[in-house]
DNA sequence: TACATTTGCTTAACGCTGTTAAATAATTTA
DNA sequence: TAAATTATTTAACAGCGTTAAGCAAATGTA
């Protein structure tokens, strides 16, 4: 019975193809160019195979938004245990988080972009949630002589996140802003942050 | 000869009518939705008929842009009237945007998603750039005692746009967050900026 | 070995998209 | 009234995501 375990490595192989295949695609030509028979193509069959691996288009998408997170929050995590002090760990994790934004742009761009991805996306993928988890950690830490409500932390986060995020999606979208007015904004505004938290 | 003048006034309409069909239907039914045909549908045309006053859909999107643009430059400037103080007029302005990105939320989709509009928007389309010339305005006024430089401005402005638009995107696609905390994210956000640039 | 069954894969098709060219209907000009 | 111009539609193309039907190869069974 060892064919059938050779099957199945196979058909696990081709569905990493398929995965694979849909990120070279965007990466080579952008996300409007991603098609079903381009994918089916590259892996050298035709376009209704790939509904054996996957149910439908937005399936690959929410796969590859998957993977994305796990890559974050391995990066964030190395990024957070080389560093003792939370708002050494804070810093460190945002910095990571920046740098596999532009790293991964087409997965960051599929996991936090405008269009598909709804609205419960940390309901139906634990692995979303992950990162925050562990900034949240870092701010709690931080904060911990302050009595922070959960309200407050939270409050901490956005603040951090939509920073990142929003100087992200500007660098993005307008490539023509300066590398040093960007790493200016991005480590005095992170600074600022744990700075005001302290107190 | 004046029935040049009301077939060129009808046409005028045709066009008109063609940008808040588009308008109406993504408000409606979402970006994905909207389609020529349907457009068409909804000025009881055919699609072909569209193509005589937009070059192709991309330009529709360009011309609600624009128009997105103009809405938003109005708004920050009526917000910045009403104060004297440039920090007043920060606060002011910044609200507005976030004001105008949820009340318009389909045109500042458009205007600022991930998505079509390529890198040199503010080349093609003088509109876009005239909010950032308002803030940049204040923002020397309040950083005249410190004489600074191009660049140091450049930072500020970027530090305020990146977390005002970081935060709105944030909201757009994760509904789920309390607006109690959005506020206090945007007003702590927006004041300890100010208050950074006073030093 | 021969037949039946399942599996793997392709071809064909549906309804949709943006867009263009040709055909037709309506209007204006001579 | 006839010709020319304009307005509008129908038909078509190539591409999209997706599904159903058909074929071919491998497998299970006698």
């Amino acid at each position: 019975m060892a064919s059938k375990d050779r099957i199945l490595r196979l058909k696990e192989e081709t569905r990493t193809n398929i995965l694979d295949a849909a990120l070279r695609i965007v990466k080579e030509e952008g996300w409007p160019a991603l098609s079903m028979r381009k994918i089916a193509d590259a892996i050298e069959y035709t376009a209704p195979i790939i509904y054996e691996y996957f149910a439908n288009k937005d399936a690959i998408l929410m796969e590859l938004t998957r993977g994305g997170f796990l890559i974050l929050t391995r990066d964030m995590k190395a990024a957070k245990e080389e560093h003792k002090l939370p708002e050494k760990q804070l810093e460190a994790m945002w910095l990571a988080y920046w740098s596999f934004a532009f790293a991964e742009k087409e997965l960051y761009q599929v996991m936090f972009g405008v269009d598909a991805n709804c609205c419960e996306l940390c309901e139906i993928m634990p692995e979303a949630e992950e990162p925050s988890l562990l900034v949240n950690e870092a701010i709690i830490q931080l904060m911990a002589p302050h009595q922070p409500t959960e309200d407050e932390v939270c409050t901490k986060y956005y603040t951090f996140w939509s920073v990142v995020h929003g100087l992200i999606s500007i660098n993005m979208v307008r490539r023509n802003i300066s590398d040093d007015i960007t790493n200016e904004v991005l480590k005095t505004a992170i600074s600022g942050i744990i700075r005001s938290i302290k107190g």
